[in-house]
RNA sequence: GCCCCAGUAGCCCAAUGGCAGAGGCAGGAGACUUAAAAUCUUCUCAGUGCAGGUUCGAGUCCUGUCUGGGGCACCA
């Protein structure tokens, strides 16, 4: 490469374009909403970075395509909010720090600056000015603050419970953190703790968060909306009560059970509950008492991914008690097992094994009775070992004999319901949020605990709760309660509400939590008198555009989802979903697989910059790909881009016409080709086709150049509109060559403060096209004719054809279908 | 087991139900050059995973199926 200078003659040099417009772009402010009104508003908002090292090809990707819609919006005329900040609590800066003997903050904010330096130098079209850090004081204030308000409703709560523990980070992970039973951070299998925690009641936000799912389809990619609809896990049957025989001195009682197949009630022979609950100690007769607590302790031993696999025989422990069927009066022996879960439904099930595999698999293993009440046509599941659960008619069933499947639900419902022993019920498969962690760097829980009054909230005027500084290195290791436990200085404090020594709350939040808001805050940064002024608020959000990775299709998307329907319940913003519409940028590969150290497959972003040149890595991370496609880096070629930038740029030598000429004078043929993909470019931006439009931008370039080199030259003005749409164009994807060419064509900086180009729809049109001529489907001729023509003019022309006669080798025709002025289709008879 | 997405040229990818190819990569040839690089010009390559169906016409819509990717899963 050249190093002579980018603007004027000579040769194409990246990195001369680059060092001279950041400093232009700074000081013109083109990338700061005006925010007076005086045009549309659109925020658009890519997932703010974790501060891990310095950016890599992920953020590449990602932030290229919202620039993309950010510098689009802005030059169709809106007034864009397009910022940038940091989720910068979180557990590497902690391990870091311990390895280092400093503090968390240290490591962070390096980190910080060394990504927004490469931000900068990436071409990000941010408004810095709106800059947020989520481990700032003036940030996580407000988190500690919405924290209250959810207390003050009843949505964040504690509770005893088995917990899902990471036996390496030594701290406790919320059910979406977990992933095939290890830890989503480190790998690490999960065990389980029972511990005391604090949660976010999002299961009260179930419906919800399904049903408002609507308003987002088409906007959505379809598989977030699945993945989150798997998650929430809706499913509709009956809660039932079994009265459970007394026994010895143990009373009598009532156990509920959840049942999507109400319509098998008869088919239930037996009845099992979580062999881990209390329910199951309560409902064990005295005989049977020692035979539960080894059984428990052997289901204790196991891992939860041993425990969850469906290979595994069934085992279990007969209690030595019998339920009643409402429905029928029958006794049914009560079991406990493992393969019932504790924390889903009632953690009770009535078992009918004809219909249900997992029953069924228990009841040979027990040798417990088998009864078939629904006809599915299919071979006795007591004979083969295989449920039906199909559709079928109801069998054996009583006053249910000869319902389908559904009504058989339908009535059984009304059976109980009129018996009082039972109801139509929902379940949902999603649980509380656990939030707390044994971790330092997060937003401490504003909480303290007083030995006279209980839970005690940090008065809003006593915000923030700030962490210690004092703690350094082997101070903030794991030990399996928060570091801030030896704190003492900062535990110890008074109580709010009664003056006595009291301690604080030494657990800190999920850092998803303070994610699941920042959106929110990015309206008003700075305000100081709540987490967001809610009129910035009503003027930018809901964010117009989210583009983010689908590794946060249920975490940090659900949560904040969730956090936006409490605060619209707390009247804090006037809408249900934050991110009307989300664009899931695909993963950057290397030769088929993710980008891991452990792979040694890693491709370095500041190398690939400095080879070659930010515009061309973000071309080539847009061009490569529909943008919810993988990139492999394998299989792309940044060189390739850079020729094609090199290409587009020398248009400007080449334009010899003065600014300002008027086109209309100019060359019609490349007149319609830039208006054409101009027009073209719009559409598929809308479509976020944004692949298509580089392609689309590169035969214009091409078209541009053979009118230079071998058509009407570079002094026809129609070169120069060209040129100038290629400029624009190019901007969104390549703001420095675009910038320079801008320049070059002896425009004012900047091209980001241009307008898109008006259409002129009359260069559109041609005035004569191909019509293709068919019989029977299979191009048989062509015929050049007005664009105009006429559907009659048309057929009759096709039919004077001789290529049809001869096709139609003296056959009649049975019709002809016309699609003026493009197609003709001759049917024979 | 249930659900979602995708299969088009050697590769990445285009194609409002209407001529399968827009663009790029790779490859071949030529021009310029003492030569090379760069640049410019040009060429080659598939009938759309498979089987049916709807239609005048299917890569596109429907059904089934295979393959790949992803999510949920002893969830009653």
């Amino acid at each position: 490469m050249s190093t002579q200078s980018g603007n004027g003659q000579g040769e194409y040099s990246f990195s001369a374009i680059e060092a001279k417009w950041p400093a232009v772009w700074e000081e013109l402010g083109v990338f700061t909403p005006a925010d007076d009104g005086s045009r549309e508003r659109r925020y658009v908002l890519d997932m703010f970075p974790y501060p891990s090292g310095d950016l890599h090809m992920g953020h590449a990707e990602a932030f290229a395509m919202g620039d993309v819609v950010a510098r689009y919006w802005r030059l169709k005329g809106y007034d864009v909010l397009h910022p940038i900040g940091w989720d910068s609590f979180g557990l590497p800066a902690e391990n870091a720090a311990i390895k280092r003997n400093a503090h968390p903050s240290e490591w962070t904010y390096a980190n910080i600056e060394t990504q927004a330096a490469s931000f900068k130098r990436y071409a990000i079209s941010a408004d810095w000015s709106r800059r947020l850090h989520t481990s700032d004081p003036e940030y996580y204030r407000w988190t500690q603050w919405l924290f209250l308000r959810f207390y003050e409703r009843g949505l964040a709560y504690r509770k005893n419970s088995p917990v899902n523990w990471c036996p390496k980070d030594l701290t406790v992970l919320a059910n979406e953190q977990v992933v095939n039973g290890a830890c989503e951070r480190c790998g690490t299998p999960v065990t389980k703790k029972s511990l005391n925690q604090w949660y976010f009641k999002i299961t009260d936000y179930a419906d919800r968060l399904l049903e408002d799912m609507d308003e987002l389809k088409g906007h959505w990619p379809e598989r977030v909306l699945a993945m989150q609809r798997n998650w929430i896990g809706r499913s509709e049957g009956a809660h039932v009560n079994f009265a459970i025989e007394a026994a010895g001195d143990l009373p009598a009682r009532d156990v509920t059970v959840f049942t999507t197949r109400p319509d098998t009630l008869y088919g239930a022979t037996f009845f099992v509950v979580a062999a881990d609950t209390h329910l199951a100690l309560d409902l064990v007769t005295a005989e049977q008492h020692d035979a539960l607590m080894d059984y428990r302790e052997k289901v204790k031993a196991l891992s939860d991914i041993e425990r969850q696999s469906t290979e595994r025989e069934k085992t279990g422990v007969f209690l030595g008690r019998y339920a009643v069927n409402p429905l029928n009066g029958e006794k049914l022996p009560v079991w406990a097992a493992d393969y019932v879960l504790a924390d889903y439904g009632t953690g009770a099930i009535m078992a009918v094994p004809a219909h249900d595999q997992r029953d069924l698999d228990f009841a040979r293993a027990f040798d417990l009775p088998v009864r078939t009440v629904l006809d599915t046509g299919e071979e006795d599941p007591s004979e083969t070992g295989v449920a039906t659960a199909g559709e079928g008619t109801l069998i054996n069933s009583d006053e249910l004999n000869g319902l389908s499947k559904a009504e058989g639900i339908a009535r059984a419902i009304e059976l109980v319901e009129a018996a009082g022993t039972g109801e139509h019920a929902v379940n949902f498969r999603l649980r509380d949020w656990l939030l707390s962690r044994q971790r330092f760097w997060g937003t401490p829980i504003p909480i303290i605990h007083c030995a006279e009054c209980g839970e005690v909230p940090v008065p809003d005027n006593q915000l923030p709760v700030t962490l210690p500084d004092d703690l350094r290195g082997e101070a903030l290791a794991p030990k399996g309660t928060s570091p801030l436990a030896s704190a003492a200085d900062w535990v110890n404090t008074s109580c709010p509400s009664c003056g006595r020594a009291a301690t604080r709350d030494t657990d800190t939040m999920d850092t998803f939590v303070d994610s699941s808001w920042y959106y929110l805050r990015f309206a008003s940064p700075q305000y100081t008198e709540g987490p967001f002024d809610t009129e910035a608020v009503d003027r930018w959000l809901p964010v117009a555009q989210y583009v983010g990775g689908v590794e946060h299709a249920i975490l940090h998307l659900l949560y904040s989802r969730f956090f936006t329907k409490v605060l619209k319940d707390l009247g804090l913003v006037n809408f249900d979903e934050p991110f009307t519409a989300l664009l899931n940028q695909g993963q950057v590969l290397n030769g088929g697989k993710a980008m891991s150290k452990s792979l040694g497959n890693g491709v370095d972003l500041g190398e690939q910059l400095d080879k070659f040149g930010v515009d061309a890595v973000r071309l080539t991370m847009v061009f490569a790909s529909p943008p919810e496609d993988d990139v492999d880096w394998a299989d792309v070629s940044p060189s390739g881009s850079a020729k094609f930038l090199a290409r587009a740029w020398r248009l400007g030598q080449d334009v010899a016409s003065p600014a300002g000429a008027d086109p209309a004078a100019g060359d019609r043929a490349l007149r319609s080709v830039t208006h054409r993909t101009i027009a073209d470019s719009q559409e598929l931006l809308e479509g976020r086709k944004f692949n298509v439009v580089i392609a689309r931008l590169m035969e214009l370039v091409n078209a541009t150049r053979k009118a230079i080199d071998s058509g009407v030259g570079g002094a026809d003005p129609a070169v120069r509109e060209a040129a100038e749409a290629v400029a624009i164009i190019l901007s969104l994807f390549a703001p420095y060559t675009a910038e320079d060419l801008w320049a070059a064509l002896g425009h004012e900086p900047s091209v980001a403060a241009a307008a898109w180009p008006a259409v002129e729809q009359d260069l559109l049109v041609q005035a004569t096209v191909t019509a293709v001529v068919q019989v029977q489907g299979k191009v048989r001729d062509r015929l050049e004719v007005p664009a105009d023509i006429s559907e009659e003019e048309l057929k009759a022309k096709a039919l004077e054809s001789e290529h049809v006669a001869r096709t139609l080798d003296g056959r009649g025709i049975r019709t002809v279908i016309v699609r003026a002025p493009k197609l003709v289709n001759v049917v024979p008879a």
